[in-house]
DNA sequence: TAGCATGATTATAC
DNA sequence: GTATAATCATGCTA
């Protein structure tokens, strides 16, 4: 017989005991004087009072002396009764609470973001979303998307690990409490229901323990994915050489200031970022060219200037070889920087009247005029044309909303502009 | 810290 | 699908 079918066993051997008798200490003190059944009682209540004062050998054996005693199955029944009427009474209640919503909500929210539950394709789903929203090219996105993936991954790992932990903790307290219980059921009233009780409040305190793990893992997916939504919150200028590339690009095409998609490539590839940053770079640009050439003019004559500096040098080197300049020799298929028309026609203005030409970029300019007069170059440089805002507007991606053909003055025939591919 | 510069995103037109 | 124009959000600098 275990101990519950005992203790209830118990309940229906009341005896002669009063119920009221026997919870209140003054009714016990009155019942010692009125014969041997109380004083038994009182005997009972007296040894389990000084239990706790004696070592635990001694202890062991008086609790299994009390454990023996004949009257001990009535004092157990009649205490039984008297908990099951008062305590259970007032706290039974508060049983049987609904499921807490905010647990709900995040248990939802980690199931839709992949964390828990079967791995699947929330998690991928979101990735490419944040990947897509982060405006990469496949290549990128799918670097992202592993990247993302990978950091769900090790969240939703460290997720199921310490959850797993917390439910073993759990299920280790509650038998350990249960055993407890069991234990103490043989000489104070416990009963199943209380038992019962008992487990569900410490399932409850796990569970807010559980919460906290996985507000804390929401909080963790939010933020991993914030990080790949707002890809503009981590925006880096790109460096000074990179700015170069393309300002040099853009200013010796800047009759067409359209790349193709192989130019873009190797834009992207000389600078450092990505093709589709290489579009967002021109498209900005030519937009903010276009709103204010003025102000542009100055960087415009200094690329000008640069570009004619490098195609005079290629043009010395030509000369000094003892070949024709070529300045558009560039391999098939490649842009050139430095030999490009437009360089030309922003060139032909240095020699003009009439520009301003910032005392910043005298010297260069100097240095070009020499460079072009000793080798020759000179000559086919200068020109009547200035290098002016209103030269520059004669330029047809200017005048018009939509960008000219989608060829590329320097690259291969076939090339195809793509800008803004995001 | 305000103002400007700049990379990225979004809405719209074609 | 691509370009433009507007806008946002952040970086940089005086």
């Amino acid at each position: 017989m275990d101990d519950q079918t005992r203790m209830m066993t118990g309940l229906t051997g009341l005896g002669g005991l009063a119920q009221a008798d026997v919870g209140d200490p003054d009714s016990v003190r009155k019942q010692q004087s009125l014969g041997q059944p109380q004083q038994d009682i009182g005997d009972i209540l007296q040894q389990i009072m000084a239990i706790t004062d004696e070592s635990l050998d001694e202890a062991q054996a008086r609790k299994h002396a009390l454990n023996c005693h004949r009257m001990k199955p009535a004092l157990f029944s009649v205490l039984c009764e008297i908990k099951e009427k008062t305590v259970l009474s007032i706290r039974g209640v508060q049983e049987e609470d609904p499921p807490d919503p905010q647990i709900m909500r995040l248990d939802n929210m980690l199931l839709a973001e992949g964390v828990s539950g079967p791995e699947k394709g929330g998690g991928s789903a979101a990735a490419a979303a944040a990947a897509a929203a982060a405006g990469g090219s496949p290549t990128d996105s799918s670097i992202e998307h592993s990247d993302y993936r990978a950091k769900l991954a090790q969240i939703r790992q460290i997720y199921h690990s310490e959850l797993e932990k917390y439910e073993q903790a759990c299920s280790e307290f509650t038998n350990h409490v249960m055993n407890l219980l069991r234990e103490q059921s043989r000489t104070r009233p416990i009963s199943p229901k209380e038992i019962e009780r008992m487990v569900a409040i410490i399932h409850r305190k796990f569970s807010s323990i559980q919460m906290q793990l996985k507000q804390s893992t929401c909080e963790a997916v939010m933020i991993l994915r914030s990080r790949f939504l707002d890809a503009r919150r981590k925006r880096r200028n790109f460096n000074k050489q990179a700015t170069e590339v393309l300002n040099e690009y853009f200013y010796s095409h800047l009759s067409n200031p359209y790349p193709s998609e192989e130019a873009k490539e190797e834009l992207a590839k000389k600078c450092g970022i990505t093709v589709s940053q290489v579009s967002n770079w021109f498209g900005n640009k030519r937009i903010r060219y276009k709103k204010n050439i003025g102000k542009f003019q100055e960087e415009a004559n200094l690329y000008a200037v640069k570009t004619a500096v490098d195609a005079a040098n290629v043009s010395a080197q030509a000369s000094q070889a003892n070949s024709p300049a070529t300045p558009n020799s560039g391999s098939p298929g490649s842009y050139s920087l430095s030999h490009t028309g437009d360089a030309y026609l922003s060139l032909r203005s240095l020699n003009g009247d009439g520009l301003n030409i910032a005392p910043s970029l005298q010297p260069q300019v100097d240095t070009l005029h020499r460079a072009t007069h000793l080798t020759g170059g000179y000559e086919e440089l200068s020109g009547s044309g200035l290098y002016t805002p209103h030269c520059l507007d004669a330029n047809s991606w200017q005048d018009t909303t939509n960008p000219p053909s989608v060829t590329s003055p320097p690259g291969p025939p076939g090339s195809v502009h793509s800008d803004t591919s995001n």
